[in-house]
DNA sequence: CTAGAGTAGATGAACTTTCAACTTGTAGAG
DNA sequence: CTCTACAAGTTGAAAGTTCATCTACTCTAG
């Protein structure tokens, strides 16, 4: 048997309970955003991530690890990015398992359109309801959240 | 053609990337938690709910309403639960169409397993890393975020 | 009382994600 | 060299989610 369990009290309920509600709906504002591009979520991360890599290129673990998803989610997400012609898969020169991920030009223009929508869906759920110390504020608490389960994700700067 | 984007800064970037993979990292800790009493997230906000409303019962919509899930989604959802006999449905007296979801006493206990267990998880995952100071402004904040894109959601107090 | 509009919920097909193999290739020991 | 252990990526089935549609009931206007 577990000991008792500490809950949490009001205030702490209460600022649970807004991190629950927020990220739900904000989620669910930038998914329709999004979505006026044909993308989903994953899918936009993707793009994101090889736009910002050395020709635009990625080995499929490290964007695997990049995105935070599964070798194996990556394979299924990638073969619809592929088909869209979004992405192309070539065989990795130095290591005959590997294979690297490229974003097309089609991709590149696409990810840039979804971009703006993207980025001004955040501007107006995330960053104008709070002053910017606010925001800021936010991201350094949750930096120290993400860095405590996972370390070796940091950023650094 | 869109004008031109409006690109977050340095610190705002960095910031908005904390809140990604805080996010992601902390869904991810909190589903290993639950899977250790065979519930997944929505599952567990079902019961929770369920078992804070009056009677341990709730009207599908209501319920649906109150987890931010769509009816058709809590349907599917509800109909796992019931095979588990963690909840029942009920007709609804006052309304032919409507359908009551009750919460079991069999529900019930493996809510409160659960429920140690998750916020345990929240505690070492969220609030240790915080000061308590730090952690009650980042729910104010999201309050605040929330409320923006969901007036109607807001909890009195 | 009844026709039409609207609400509650269920259903099944399409799509996405997860999980456990499976294939192919690298690398180190002997 | 060649065996074994391991890493990279894919595959297909199972589980979960979304979407459009369907049935049953309520409510209001005439």
């Amino acid at each position: 048997m577990p000991p008792a369990t500490r809950w949490l009290d009001d205030e702490e309920q209460q600022a649970w309970r807004s991190y629950l509600r927020a990220v739900r709906l904000l989620d669910e504002q930038l998914r329709r955003g999004l979505e006026q591009h044909q993308l989903s979520h994953p899918e936009y991360e993707i793009l994101v991530w090889l736009s910002e890599s050395p020709g635009r290129a990625l080995r499929m673990s490290e964007l695997a690890q990049g995105v935070l998803n599964s070798r194996s989610r990556l394979t299924h997400t990638v073969n619809r990015l592929e088909g869209a012609g979004w992405v192309l898969r070539r065989s990795c020169p130095a290591d005959g398992r590997g294979v690297e991920c490229v974003l097309t030009d089609s991709g590149y223009t696409v990810l840039q359109a979804a971009a703006h929508t993207h980025v001004e869906g955040v501007r107006r759920y995330l960053l104008d309801p709070l002053t910017r110390k606010e925001f800021l504020a936010l991201g350094a608490s949750l930096a120290k959240v993400a860095d405590a389960m996972d370390p070796s994700g940091r950023r650094t700067t």
